[in-house]
DNA sequence: CACCTTACTGCAATAGAGTCGCACCTGGAA
DNA sequence: TTCCAGGTGCGACTCTATTGCAGTAAGGTG
C-alpha cells in the first residue's frame, strides 16, 4: 500500500477506503455517506496523525451535515474493527491513525508534538517488560512520552 | 499496600513534607494550610499514583475548605518547582507522583491502570531513540502505553 | 507587635474533549 | 417495495482543567 510513502495517490486512497468499508459491511455494519467521507479523510491523512476535531473539520469541509458525534462514533467503530488506533494523551485530545501505518509514537509532554519512531525499536524490550511486569506491549500501539529536543532547550 | 516495606512512616512523611515546603518557601512561595495538606497527601501516597481528583478528595477529607482549583494550582507550582511529575494521558485525567519516586509508567489504554516498570529499563534504547529521531527521553518521566495483561484477556 | 506587600485562595464562570438519549432516517437484505 | 436494525443529527450533559476576580493571610520589615 502507498508504497512510495508520503502523499497517497487518489486511486490508492479510494481502494483503501473501499477495502475498509467492505470490512465494516462484512462485520454487519452499514456504509453511509458520512462514514465514507470520514474513512476517506482518514486515509488521505494517513501520513500523519489527526485529532478527532481535526478530522471532523476536514469531513465537514465536504459534508457539512456530518455531525461531530458521528465522527466520534465512526472512529469508535473503526477502532473496534481493528483498523484504527487511538492514541490518547493529555495535550489537546487523542490522535488517530490507521493500523496500516504502524509505528511508535514519541509524544512530547510539553508541546504535544508527535514524533514517529521505527516500529521495531522496542521489540527486544517488550519481552522483558512482559516477563517482569505482566504488561504486554502492543507492538503496533506503543506511545512513549518524554520531552522533544525543541522543548528541552526551553527552560519551561 | 506495596508490601515491600514501602509504606511511609509518619515521621518520614512529615520530614519530606517539610523539606518540600521549605523548597517552596526558598523560591519565594508561601506555605499555607492548604498547601501543607496537599503536599502531605502527595507524600503519603508516594507509593502509588494519584489523579488530581483523587488528591482533591483526600485533601478535602481533612480540609473540606480546600478548593479543587487550589489543588490544581498547587500541583502546578510543585511541578514548576521540579519536585512533582505530571503524567498526562486520556483515561481519567493526569496522574501525579513525586520525582523522588522515579520510575517508568506502563499505562493501559483500555482500563487506565498504571503499572510501574524498573527505571533503568529503557536506558539502552534512549540513546538510540535520540540518535535516530532527536527525541530525548526524560529518563525519570517516561510513559509507555499498551494493554495490560487483564485487558488483553478481555475481547473488548 | 503592628503593618504592609503580594502570593495564595475560594468561587464561579468557562473551555475543551468526549458521551449519551432520543426521535428520525436509511442501507441493504428479503 | 417493504421492513427494520443500525446509523445519524441534535443538543444537553459529564468530566477534567483553567482563569479572572475580589478577598485573605503569610511572612518580612520597622
Amino acid at each position: 500500500m502507498a508504497g512510495t510513502g508520503r502523499s497517497p495517490l487518489a486511486e490508492d486512497v479510494e481502494a483503501t477506503v473501499e477495502s475498509i468499508l467492505s470490512e465494516m459491511r462484512a462485520e454487519g455494519g452499514r456504509v453511509t455517506t458520512g462514514r465514507r467521507a470520514i474513512v476517506r479523510s482518514l486515509v488521505a491523512a494517513s501520513d500523519h496523525h489527526v485529532t478527532a476535531d481535526d478530522l471532523a473539520a476536514r469531513v465537514q469541509a465536504d459534508h457539512p451535515d456530518v455531525h461531530r458525534s458521528t465522527v466520534y462514533r465512526t472512529l469508535d467503530s473503526l477502532e473496534a474493527l481493528g483498523v484504527l488506533h487511538r492514541i490518547p494523551f493529555g495535550v489537546g485530545g487523542a490522535v488517530y491513525h490507521l493500523v496500516d501505518h504502524a509505528h511508535h509514537h514519541l509524544v512530547c509532554t510539553r508541546c504535544g508534538s508527535v514524533v514517529e519512531a521505527p516500529a521495531g525499536l522496542f521489540t527486544p524490550i517488550a519481552a522483558q517488560v512482559e516477563a517482569e511486569t505482566g504488561f504486554s506491549l502492543d507492538r503496533a500501539h506503543v506511545m512513549i512520552s518524554g520531552v522533544c529536543a525543541a522543548c528541552r532547550g526551553t527552560p519551561r
